[in-house]
DNA sequence: AATGTACATTCAATTTCTTGAATAGAAGAA
DNA sequence: TTCTTCTATTCAAGAAATTGAATGTACATT
């Protein structure tokens, strides 16, 4: 009785569609918050507040590198997790493996930080950047 | 970005303690709705509000015999999501397996369906009802 | 210290979810 | 048909989630 609200207070956080964007992203490779601004397309602060929710239910971590803060999942079993549920979803409305063609599955989209472009300084101008979401 | 949103929404269906307590009954057997009224300790109409969210969410199927209506899951694929949550869930606050304990592992409650006591019809007297949930 | 960059937090308005109460519907027995 | 049992639906009030806007904080450069 205690750990069913536990295990649906887990579920909550998986329950919006761009808190399951930031861990499909995270899935892949830890991400910083300029980078999720990114490929969501969603304002920085937006994004600070789902990381916040992600951060409550245990399912990211945040290491700060200099001005950016990297995060990633706490736990492989997620992803494992968000596999799971693309099955069911599959099952469940006939669409099997659609769900894995939709989500992300390139960094074809970028930002400025060292990660995605580690030759540019923050303080360079920067002609080449890809999203314009770095200031 | 469109199934996105059908997998949170799947999400959705599951953030709620009793209606992740019905999906574990049913993850067990079919079970009517005077059963799962007994299991949960809710009213009726109350557990009728549950399954109708989790029909929408295409989690059970629905059987009617009789005066009962026995719902089971549509798809197992169900089971192992909610295992995979147990084991996230698990991960992240570091009670590993205090998920399955905690849930109901036994049918030690009952109703009086026919699949619960199937020696007593309906409208005979039921000296042996076990939790008089049944009227 | 002053400024700029990346990120976090707070607040409030809106929307959605939850849940108790009442009522309606379906099917069997008499 | 009438009554009983089991289940479904509707409604409304309260609780919680969502999200835009504004502001606050940490760190780096100069």
């Amino acid at each position: 009785m205690h750990t069913l609200k536990q295990v649906s207070d887990l579920m909550k956080a998986f329950g919006h569609p761009v808190r399951l964007q930031i861990l499909y992203e995270l899935g892949r490779d830890e991400a910083c918050v300029c980078h999720l601004e990114a490929v969501t397309g969603h304002r920085q602060a937006y994004i600070s507040q789902q990381l916040m929710r992600l951060r409550e239910a245990g399912l990211v971590v945040d290491r700060r590198d200099g001005l950016n803060v990297f995060y990633s999942l706490s736990n492989t079993s997620i992803s494992d997790l968000l596999h799971a549920a693309e099955t069911v979803a599959g099952g469940v409305n006939g669409t099997a493996l659609d769900v894995a063609v939709t989500l992300p599955t390139g960094r074809e989209v970028g930002c400025c930080c060292p990660k995605c472009e580690p030759e540019t300084s923050p303080y360079l101008e920067r002609e080449n950047a890809l999203t314009g979401v770095c200031r």
